[in-house]
DNA sequence: TTAGTTATTGACCAATCGGTCCGTAACTCT
DNA sequence: AGAGTTACGGACCGATTGGTCAATAACTAA
C-alpha cells in the first residue's frame, strides 16, 4: 500500500525513554531526541504525536519493561524477604554498574506529576501496581498473609524506602550507605 | 555613593526558590521569575549572576530556612521518637495545607544533581546535615546513644523514608497512606 | 552643585524551542 | 507501468529561551 517505516518504534522509544529518564521533560529537547535516535522529528511526530505524547509513551515503555521486571520478582517464588530483597538488589546492581539514573517513575513524579495530570495518572498507576506486588510478596509469609493491616503498613513502608533509595542514588549517595539501608529494611520484614 | 537597591534580595530569592521548587530548573524561565518577583532580569542578574547561580542561591536559601528548621526540631528536646516524629509531622502538615511541592532538596536531586556538580555538592551537603541531625536525635535514646552501628543504620533508614515520603507527596499519594508509613516507621524507633 | 557610582528600564540579541509544510522517495496494489 | 498511499528529509515557522546593552534615574560624597 505505501512506503514502509524504516525504524522500529519501540526501539526508538527505548532511546527516548532513556533521555527523558536522565534529563527530564524540559531538560530534553527535540534536537536531543533526533540526535540520539538518529531519526528526523517528522518521523517521530508521525508515530508518537507531540513531545508530551512521547513522554507519556516513554512512561508506558518504562512500565512495560522496568516495572514489569520488578513485578516478576515480587510475584515470583520464595519467602517475602527474598523477593523484596530482589527488588532492592536491582537498585544496588544498577548503582554498581554506575547507572545513577534513579527510577524514571520517581523522576517523573517530582518533575512532571504536579504539572501534567496525565503524567500523574501514570505515576499513580505504576505506584499502585508496585504496591500491589509488594503486598503479594509479603503474603508469601504466614504472618503477613493472615494480617492484612500489618501487611498494608509494611508495604507502604517498603515502597517509601524504595523511592527514597532511588532519590539517594540520584543524589550521589555511597553504595555502602545504600546497602546499609537495604539490609536494615529487609531485617524488619 | 550610588543609587540604592529598591528590593530585598532575600525576599526575591524566596520567590525564586518557590518557582524552582515547584517547576524545576528547566521548567522555570527567566520570564516566570520576572513576573513573580515583579523585578526586571537585569536587576536579578546584577545581584545573583546568571540563572544557574539563582538556582544555587535558591538551594542555599532552602538550606537556611527549611533545612535549618528541620534541624532545630532534631536538635531539640525530648526522646528520639518525638523529635523524628516532629520531622515527619512537618511533611504531613504541608500536605494537609495542600502544599504538594515535596522537598526542594529532593527535587533538585532528581532534577539537576546528575547534570550539575555544584547542585550535587549542595544536595550532598544538605543530606549529610540532615543525617547528622537524625543521628543526634537518636542519641536522645540510651540504646542508640550507646550503639553507634545501630544508630547509623537507623538514621540511614529514616532519611530514606523521609525522601521517599516526599516523592510520594509529589506523586499525589493519599494523606492516609503517608500517615500510615509515618506511624510504621516511628514505631521501629 | 557637581562628579562619580550604581540601579532600573526596555530595547535588543543570537540561539534554540516545539512544531509544520512540502517536495521527493519508496512501497503495494491493480 | 501507473495510481495511490505513506515515509522521509530539510527548509521553514513564530515564539521563547537566557543573556546583554545603553540610556536614564537616583543616590552620596566632596
Amino acid at each position: 500500500m505505501a512506503r514502509p517505516r524504516e525504524f522500529e518504534p519501540e526501539m526508538a522509544l527505548s532511546i527516548v525513554m532513556d533521555l527523558f529518564w536522565r534529563q527530564g521533560f524540559e531538560g530534553t529537547s527535540m534536537h536531543d531526541i533526533e540526535r540520539e535516535t538518529g531519526l528526523k522529528k517528522q518521523s517521530l511526530y508521525r508515530v508518537f504525536g507531540d513531545k508530551r505524547a512521547m513522554y507519556l509513551a516513554a512512561l508506558r515503555h518504562y512500565e512495560e519493561t522496568e516495572v514489569n521486571a520488578a513485578l516478576e520478582i515480587l510475584y515470583g517464588n520464595g519467602p517475602a524477604r527474598k523477593r523484596i530483597g530482589g527488588l532492592f538488589k536491582g537498585i544496588l546492581d544498577a548503582v554498581e554498574k554506575n547507572d545513577r539514573r534513579g527510577c524514571f517513575l520517581c523522576n517523573a513524579s517530582t518533575d512532571q506529576a504536579q504539572l501534567d495530570p496525565a503524567t500523574q495518572s501514570w505515576v499513580k498507576k505504576m505506584l499502585s501496581r508496585l504496591e500491589a506486588g509488594i503486598k503479594e510478596a509479603l503474603k508469601a509469609d504466614m504472618a503477613y498473609r493472615e494480617n492484612r493491616k500489618t501487611r498494608d503498613k509494611a508495604a507502604a513502608n517498603i515502597i517509601t524506602v524504595y523511592l527514597g533509595l532511588r532519590v539517594l542514588v540520584k543524589g550521589g549517595s555511597s553504595l555502602a550507605m545504600l546497602k546499609s539501608t537495604v539490609t536494615q529494611t529487609l531485617s524488619t520484614i
